[in-house]
RNA sequence: GUGGUUGUAGCUCAGUCGGUUAGAGCGUCGGAUUGUGGUUCCGAAGGUCGCGGGUUCGAAUCCCGUCUCCCACCCCA
């Protein structure tokens, strides 16, 4: 039989034990803070219809998702001569799902499905892989996770603050000190771009400010420039981005700038009503920066922005979000505003292994390897094995009797911290020896003994 | 999707100008060691040199294609 070669498709992992037991802890940490705050699971399907996801990333997202070729003798179904459909004719043709690309998009197709009967407003976290065709880099892959809290059927800000301090919980839990939420506002930026007179520039601006921080303002402006905004206005644009101050500072420099802009307006009373309630939830706000410079690619924000950067790690952003006016309008479903916000577990693993986060996370999952001493013992052994599991301590037998050293190396290499030997002498005076790996120490005595041991 | 880069044992890597049987360390396995591992010593196994084609008397080495890794762009977590 000719050989198969073991490779996964590019931009794919495998987890280890080792490394899922990590990812595990990062996962746990984030879904306990997500139900702390009163988010409830949802889980959707791997793939969705695909004109559920096509159009709602923009041209270049459409060109991201992964596409599944329908079922039976597709081609034969295909209208014309296949020689002259284009990619994009055909696609349609033969393909009518795909993997899902984010978790907003299924999410606001649930909420679609599903409104009537669902609390409102109603706050779900969602933590499943997500899949774009996208060339891998650090940090970036094909297939990855998000973890995703959002709440829908509500324009409360409350919600925005209430996210920010999640956000700040769940890094601190995680070790990530210095992790930092920005948050700005859509309606800020919008109000700038009326105020230099391009409203329709908003995106293109959006895009460019987004880069600011990883490539600098000439470049910036640079860009700017080739996206059809003349220097003059990209002037008038950075003086504002550019304002060196605190909180109210900006607030109050703001306003006198948006005196007559309604939108821009709004911006700054939204942030000013976010940061209120931040006030009253939150007394240590040192995590959290008001950056007029965030602008986040994606369009269909429209208030409040978060990101959540790492400044010490070289990586893009750790999460991100905010909130959409209208999030389920292309489903049917009216006046169904939210607001949300993601984790990218992957990147928070980057982070915690560089910074040598994951010191602390016990990585055995065993506590104590039975050792099996000889055919003689072996049903004594496993009657031990039996004891151990029903006082649920975490436990296993080694399968072959005989050799020791081969026994303990096992025991080693699955960092199990205890072994329990049952050989002949004690099986004879009905005793057992517990060794600590660790320390070398072994002592003889009762099974229940091993037991409180064991289980402090 | 575009451009650059990488690929040799399970892992990290040598391999000269194209030349006989492709090496090392670590790891694995066996033994020293039939009641004690993480130390030491001895020994062994393990390779379609990413894959496919081409040039050549001869290719890990040169050429073309392709896949993968990493990097940049696009975009994003």
């Amino acid at each position: 039989m000719a050989k198969i070669e073991a490779s996964i498709p590019k931009g794919t992992r495998d987890f280890a034990p080792e490394v899922l037991v990590r990812r595990e802890y990062i996962f746990d940490t984030i879904k306990k803070v997500f139900r702390k705050y009163g988010y409830q699971p949802l889980e959707t399907p791997a793939m969705e219809n695909l004109n559920v996801l096509t159009g709602k990333y923009g041209e270049e997202g459409d060109r991201l998702i992964f596409k599944i070729l329908n079922s039976g003798d597709f081609l034969s179904k295909v209208k014309g001569d296949l020689g002259s459909q284009t990619s994009a004719s055909l696609t349609s043709q033969i393909s009518e799902k795909a993997l899902r690309y984010d978790l907003t998009v299924p999410f606001a197709r649930f909420v679609s499905k599903y409104h009537s009967t669902l609390p409102m407003p109603f706050k779900r976290y969602q933590i499943q892989p997500v899949w774009r065709a996208d060339n891998p880099q650090n940090g970036r892959f094909r297939e990855f996770f998000q973890c995703d809290a959002d709440v829908v059927g509500t324009d409360s800000l409350i919600y925005e603050a209430e996210l920010t301090a999640l956000y700040l919980e769940t890094f601190q839990k995680l070790g990530i000190r210095d992790a930092v939420v920005l948050i700005n506002n859509r309606k800020i930026l919008t109000g700038i771009a009326e105020l230099i007179g391009m409203p329709d520039k908003l995106t293109e601006i959006c895009v460019a400010i987004d880069k600011l921080d990883k490539i600098g303002e000439d470049a910036v402006k640079a860009e700017m420039d080739r996206r059809g905004i003349e220097p003059a206005k990209t002037d008038q644009i950075f003086e504002i981005l550019n304002f060196q101050g605190n909180r109210e500072e900006k607030l109050a420099y703001l306003k006198t700038k948006f005196e007559n802009c309604p939108t821009g307006l709004t911006g700054v009373k939204e942030m000013e009503e976010v940061f209120s309630y931040l006030n009253s939830l939150l007394s240590n706000q040192n995590g959290i920066l008001f950056d007029l410079s965030l602008a986040r690619g994606l369009d269909y924000y429209t208030g409040t922005i978060f990101e959540v950067k790492c400044p010490s790690v070289k990586i893009g952003s750790l999460g991100g979000g905010g909130r959409y006016a209208d999030l389920t309008g292309i489903f049917g479903v009216k006046d169904m505003p939210g607001v949300g916000i993601s984790f990218g577990a992957d990147r928070i693993y980057l982070v915690m292994e560089e910074k040598g986060l994951f010191q602390n996370i016990p990585l055995e999952s065993t506590q104590i390897l039975v050792v099996n001493f000889s055919e003689a013992t072996t049903a004594a052994s496993l009657a031990a094995l039996a004891t151990l599991r029903a006082a649920n301590i975490a436990s296993e037998i080694y399968p072959t009797p005989g050799k020791l050293p081969r026994q303990f190396k096992y025991a080693d290499r699955k960092n199990i911290p205890w072994t329990l030997i049952i050989g002949e002498d004690e099986m004879k005076s009905g005793n057992c020896m517990l060794k600590n790996m660790s320390s070398g120490e072994q002592s003889t005595c009762k099974l229940d003994h091993v037991i409180r041991m064991v289980s402090l």
